[in-house]
DNA sequence: AACATATCATCCGAAACAGATCATTGTCAA
DNA sequence: TTGACAATGATCTGTTTCGGATGATATGTT
């Protein structure tokens, strides 16, 4: 039965959620997303509807429809699912990511950067916050490293980018001057 | 004539695009984004054929047509083009970037760290160094500031996550452990 | 019961996507 | 000069994805 699909990135969050939570409804599925890989892999929940039924025609997983009421579907992971799962995780990805930021295409296009600066600041630092909660709560509790790891990567880009729209909104504090930034001092 | 469809962000940058370069063939327009834009919001290029044509029917762009040979279709700009795309510049985007990193996705996931950070390690390099290459080649000459700055972000980024990378590649360097992230250590 | 408000599930048209394919032009060797 | 082949440029096509709209159930309140 196996195999039918491509499977695609929404594909393998749908399968590794199951595989941490057991099975699953996709207002479950939905949950989960947005409580974590949400923050840098976002999905309309549709989705959440659409791929688990591919997925079943494929064998990946089971689906099993309540009779009555909102009649649900519970997904369960098979074999077959958690095999190709495990396989995409063991995989090289030498891919870069891709970013799309409007107000980054804003900026290039010479939008006016005290304007530009002083909203994204505002909306980055309550992110930042939001992580670095996040994360101090993260740090108490035991368990796989990734979740925490991920967090960690995610903070350094929102702090970089709190720093570079702070620079743009402030021009001549602290660095006189958003200079060409030159070669890293570590991770040489 | 304008304003029947919904303004996309491709649709900005062709019109942006057109706006800095003048008329153009989507064969120019894909040669620019992918020496501009395309770093940070890649597109098919099949898009730059499908899109102008969409603008044309609306009113923002006009389309002429070779009448023989390769009949590249030529457009321009139109006044309501302009209008819609500096009304666009100028409108406030409190929204977030939108990051989608597969390596991340794997991490979070809890791949094997070392494989997936050598990997990442070396393409972000690379990714960075040419940035960089670029960013000393733009300081050079003077134009908007907006290309330069939207670069520094970029290279900002880049190095972030090259550190990232770099220290799960090689634990317990300089920095003796990936530790929570406190406030940044330069540049704030 | 009647109503309001969450919660949950599905659908749908419009775009985006990735890539295959087709058509023209340039080039160089026979 | 022609014919082969590569490079360039344009278009087409089938699938997914997007992002709401819509509608149905459940829960709580009076």
């Amino acid at each position: 039965m196996t195999g039918e699909i491509e499977l695609t990135p929404t594909s393998y969050i749908v399968l590794g959620l199951l595989s941490f939570s057991g099975p699953a409804t996709p207002y479950d599925l939905k949950q989960m997303v947005t409580a974590t890989v949400g923050h840098f892999w976002s999905l309309p929940h549709s989705q959440l509807y659409a791929e688990p039924t591919r997925l079943a025609r494929a064998g990946y997983v089971t689906e099993n429809q309540e009779k009555s009421g909102r009649r649900r579907k519970l997904y369960t992971l098979t074999e077959p699912g958690r095999d190709a799962f495990n396989e995409w995780l063991s995989t090289l990805t030498p891919e870069l990511y891709m970013l799309r930021d409007l107000a980054l295409l804003k900026l290039f296009f010479g939008a006016d950067i005290g304007e530009l600066a002083a909203v994204q600041l505002e909306t980055h630092r309550k992110r930042l916050d939001e992580y670095e909660t996040l994360h101090t709560l993260m740090a108490g509790q035991k368990g796989p490293a990734g979740p925490r790891l991920s967090l960690e990567l995610g903070i350094r880009h929102e702090r970089e980018t709190v720093n570079f729209w702070a620079e743009q909104a402030h021009p001549g504090k602290k660095k006189p001057a958003p200079r060409p930034p030159r070669a890293s001092p570590r991770s040489g």
